[in-house]
DNA sequence: ACCTGAACACCGTTCAAGT
DNA sequence: ACCTGAACACCGTTCAAGT
């Protein structure tokens, strides 16, 4: 049932139908109820009970919503403590950045791509990793490939992470049973052993805990 | 210019209009040459110089299409010497996987976010990487996570680096100039000491390095 | 300035009709 | 079986018209 239609005119000063903020918070609802593909400016304007075109006042256009909404993930990422031990800075900034990647799972795809894109929203949340590791007396090179390999692993962590959200069942485990025999032996073998999906806590802390140790391990 | 049309009618037997393959090549044609955004079945229609609707008949839907492309991608994969080093065998399939997946950099996002949903496609091609860390003697859970590790910073470096060849210039560094003063401090100045843009070759074995040290160092 | 509504140029896909 | 073409239910966006 669509909400009450309005009537043309521009609405009283100071009490806007339309707002920029209420618009992103409708689309990120949206999203999140519907998956990205349900984001379509007309669907948004009905959930906000108006002309589509109002949205245009307010917005330049869908890839501004978009990035709006990943710009409003990005601002709520958890503050890294500033003294701790590198390593402890280090592991707190990835926890805290995948979950700011996996807040929101229909959004996974946009905030990833947005990140590695380096826009001005995604750059700033970086620094903590980069003051850690500079703390861990690194050189700036080192610093630089350090800090890149953490966030590219996460990306893709999140990335996967956000496709298993999506599916139920063991993707894993069920296609690699449907291979044809012979096929994938090793892998075979290891997923009968360890039985955890590669997107859990578990997998996510010990490639952390490899990188560091990575990291570490070239000052010797 | 629209080809000529042809009328109506099941062609010759044996000699068909269309094919799966013709249909595929003409696809990646498009993609590679106008971009994922670009790639409608209209568009590839009249590439092929046929009604959009004849597509239907060797492909279900657009999405086949899609995963028909990755598929066929994921299939052109370098093999991997068998007999080497472990760690030799590790930066080869690093290598291997990662030219795959920039071959066709309108096509990063598909084949990343494919391999993190682990379809039949993707699945197989990671078998060689758990073989030269079983080789390396690590525990299966050892080995699970440490080619999940390298299978999930691949793709993240992937999207990156499909991102970084679509746009020019130096959007690092011109994105941290733009930032107000006193933002990023660390960032900037290991930005201005090292210069290179976390895209590149020497990037890239920097970070495997720090994933064979950190998997390695395990053992100790 | 801000909201509306018709219109344009696209989409993917279903279905009936040709041979 | 395979190709065509009209039709349906969508899209994002421009533009003129309201207040």
């Amino acid at each position: 049932v669509p909400p009450p239609k309005r009537r043309p005119g521009r609405p009283r000063p100071g009490r806007p139908v339309l707002t920029r903020p209420a618009i992103l918070a409708a689309a990120l609802d949206l999203v999140d109820e519907a998956g990205i593909e349900a984001l379509s400016m007309r669907k948004l304007a009905d959930r906000l009970g108006v002309d589509p075109m109002s949205i245009y006042h307010h917005l330049p256009n869908k890839a501004a919503i978009v990035s709006g909404l990943v710009a409003s993930v990005f601002s709520t990422m958890a503050p890294v403590p500033a003294d701790d031990p590198w390593r402890d800075r280090v592991r707190a900034w990835a926890h805290a950045y995948r979950d700011l990647a996996l807040a929101h799972p229909n959004l996974v795809l946009q905030i990833v791509t947005d990140s590695a894109a380096a826009s001005d929203a995604a750059i700033l949340i970086s620094e903590p990793l980069y003051a850690a590791f500079d703390a861990a007396g690194l050189a700036p090179w080192d610093v630089s490939n350090a800090a890149g390999a953490l966030v590219d692993f996460v990306n893709g962590y999140a990335l996967a992470a956000g496709a298993a959200a999506r599916v139920t069942g063991d993707p894993m485990g069920d296609r690699l049973a449907a291979l044809p025999p012979g096929e994938a032996p090793t892998m075979r073998r290891v997923a009968a052993a360890v039985s955890t999906a590669p997107t859990g806590t578990g997998f996510f802390d010990a490639c952390v805990e490899i990188i560091i140790r990575g990291v570490a391990s070239a000052d010797a």
